[in-house]
DNA sequence: CGCTTTTGACCGGCGC
DNA sequence: GCGCCGGTCAAAAGCG
């Protein structure tokens, strides 16, 4: 995990020296500065500072102490798979239905994420002509235990053609074609974790040839298209590759985000993006905006009060 | 009435 | 060749 991204509510309009700049900030100070002499305003401005600064320096440590022990068990979790997989490599998992097993176990082992296999899955060349391009994804979704459904909100539409009792896992695995088929090739398959119930793991076969359905609904449409409101975990890695722990019970999130790559999450530019949109909703909710002039205009009330006493 | 879901039958690939 | 298994089909049932 980078720990670059750097929660710095510094947002002192006298220095500016802080990474979040928005109209709205400025505008609220301006507004104020009005109201008031500047010296009240500096003083004033000045504890707010104090207070914000000590609240920043907190949350930066809990967070350093997060990263650690991220990076701690990140780092154990991966020589643990690079000592399995050392081992399997050994054994010739030439046939199809010992890669599937294997792939499951894998599967039971990485909890939470999107897996892209499209370049790594072994079986391959067993798949029919014309479909040797197909994109093989895994999602890993958490949902409540006591739903029993095999239902994944993403997006789309799905229509069910089949049901499966499978020999490696008693959970009935559902299959399912996209509404659009025939003219949509893509197909899925549902199947709780065997080893965490509450884990549906899907499986989608090959690529939507038409948009997200509910992407045309999207609340925010961002300008890279992430909508971040939905996007509330962490990301991880496997051993097959890219993976991003989603929790698809959030309404409005799609598998079209799912499936974007890591990479773009690790990147400065990604991070940027992150702090502005954090500033930026805050600076829109009307209730913080409100809060924090009410905070600061009682904080400048009651030093001029006490200076006249 | 039309669409979706359910579910048993069927098919083809694979291992023995 | 036979049995196992995953995947698909299609008729029946369910639902709005």
């Amino acid at each position: 995990m980078d720990t670059s991204i750097n929660f710095d509510l510094n947002f002192n309009p006298m220095t500016r020296n802080n990474g979040i700049k928005t109209k709205e900030f400025e505008i609220d100070f301006i507004d104020i500065g009005r109201r008031f002499s500047s010296q009240q305003e500096a003083g004033a401005l000045a504890a707010e500072l104090n207070r914000v600064n000590a609240e920043n320096k907190r949350l930066n440590e809990m967070l350093r102490v997060m990263c650690e022990n991220y990076n701690t068990l990140h780092s154990q979790m991966m020589e643990l798979v690079s000592k399995n997989s050392g081992k399997s490599r050994n054994v010739a998992l030439s046939k199809k239905r010992k890669c599937e097993s294997e792939d499951n176990s894998n599967t039971n082992g990485t909890l939470g994420g999107i897996v892209d296999s499209s370049s790594s899955e072994g079986d391959s060349s067993k798949k029919p002509k014309g479909d040797l391009e197909a994109k093989t994804t895994r999602a890993f979704i958490r949902t409540d235990p006591s739903d029993t459904s095999l239902i994944v909100k993403d997006g789309y539409q799905w229509r069910k053609y089949g049901q499966k009792v499978t020999r490696d896992n008693p959970c009935p695995r559902a299959y399912f074609k996209c509404s659009f088929a025939p003219s949509c090739p893509v197909k899925k398959k549902v199947q709780r974790s065997a080893e965490d119930r509450s884990v549906l793991v899907a499986t989608y076969d090959g690529e939507h040839n038409h948009p997200d359905p509910s992407r045309t609904e999207a609340k925010l449409d961002l300008t890279n298209g992430v909508t971040f409101e939905t996007i509330p975990c962490s990301a991880s890695v496997s051993s097959l590759g890219p993976s991003i722990t989603l929790d698809l019970t959030q309404p409005g999130l799609s598998t079209h985000d799912a499936e974007r790559p890591k990479r773009e999450f690790d990147s400065p530019v990604f991070h940027q993006f992150l702090v502005e949109q954090m500033a930026s909703t805050l600076s829109k909710d009307p209730s913080f905006k409100t809060a924090l002039a009410t905070a600061i205009s009682e904080r400048i009330l009651h030093d001029s009060n006490s200076e006249k006493l």
